[in-house]
DNA sequence: GACTGTTTCAATCATCTGTTCGACTACAGT
DNA sequence: ACTGTAGTCGAACAGATGATTGAAACAGTC
């Protein structure tokens, strides 16, 4: 694996183990095993590291869920079908499918408590968010638009709340004395928001 | 204003406007108009004034809820009544109704990216949080302990996420052409969480 | 007015931060 | 053998960080 590589794959891990603004250049070159000038020589700066995170990851992520929401579209227009690619993504990522998605999805969380890291997030998760709106609109058409739009938020969320953390915080884990499984998880979400966007307005 | 009330208070605007750990001593002690050596006199360190940040809010916040839980208990002992309860609660703080809530939001918030932090919160707000899953097991005894386990963290997530950040993100508001007011947005909470509540398991 | 304890202040400490620099290596093409 | 390019390395930089100090300012009490 190249240094560069290395370099993104360190930053992500110690941002989603301790959080942005915990993190120093000299903590990730030392987890990638590389000089600590090597984060300046292959992005520039810091920040340019994690743009170049957020940026790989949009990438693969947007594909990804881009395909899952055509094929739905199709084969399943039904409002369950919309909201089981939302958690679909999600739930791919958080089973590691995607090499470091777990990881992933922790560092983004983090990410979200930073604004200027918020504001790359939404630059590029943005545009794949919006092509969600829009499916979501075709398969719940009374819904008046408001009530949709934070329906909407609320499920995004949730989602993105639910697999990036262990499953369930540790005292409620233990009270019902199990984690769900990621599968578990996904079926127990999409139930729920399924109800959820199905209230009258 | 006391100076230690005053440090409080510029820290947790502070960290709810960039983020803990874009938030120094100085970068505190300086919007309090106080000088740079304030936080150590009182608060022993900087991780001391986050302590008593969340301590003292815990106390305000969780007399309360509980307040407003026991009284739905008795009054309304119905899921609508529980739900009811944990919006309101976050909803008053949204509002102000309680000198800086809106700002304390948006710092527990981002606290919850930092470990630390997070793990401070858990310790303080957790024993009310409790009692709020013992009053949600009353009204809804057909449901599997790990569904409602499951069901009453996505619950929590969308509560806090809602009120902490502006209603809506701009683009959204934008696309539907207004933001929701905090009363308009408790009963579009409230409604979505109901229904999610009931959904068969 | 002297004495007390509390609060504020500027200056300073050692450490950590992101970034830059010049030297050194390895290897490609010519 | 020479040159250029990409990568790596340790050392250094200036600035920021959390924390400490000892003196000053203040209040209230005898």
């Amino acid at each position: 694996m190249s240094t560069s590589d290395r370099l993104l794959r360190a930053a992500e891990e110690l941002i989603a183990e301790r959080g942005i603004g915990n993190v120093s250049v000299r903590d990730i070159t030392a987890r990638a095993r590389a000089n600590t000038a090597a984060i300046n020589y292959y992005f520039g700066t810091k920040e340019g590291l994690i743009h170049a995170i957020v940026e790989r990851r949009a990438q693969e992520l947007g594909s990804r869920r881009t395909e899952l929401l055509d094929e739905a579209l199709i084969t399943d227009p039904t409002l369950r079908g919309v909201v089981r690619v939302l958690v679909t993504a999600s739930a791919e990522l958080a089973s590691d499918r995607l090499e470091g998605g777990r990881v992933f999805l922790r560092c983004r969380q983090a990410m979200r408590a930073d604004p200027e890291s918020a504001m790359l997030l939404e630059k590029f998760f943005g545009p794949y968010t919006r092509r969600f709106l829009d499916a979501l609109e075709q398969v719940t058409p009374q819904l008046p638009p408001m009530a949709r739009a934070v329906r909407f938020a609320m499920a995004r969320d949730v989602v993105d709340a639910s697999f990036a953390n262990d499953m369930l915080p540790a005292w409620l884990a233990r009270r019902v004395g199990a984690q769900p499984t990621p599968e578990e998880l996904a079926d127990l979400v999409t139930d729920f928001l399924v109800a959820a966007f199905e209230a009258p307005a």
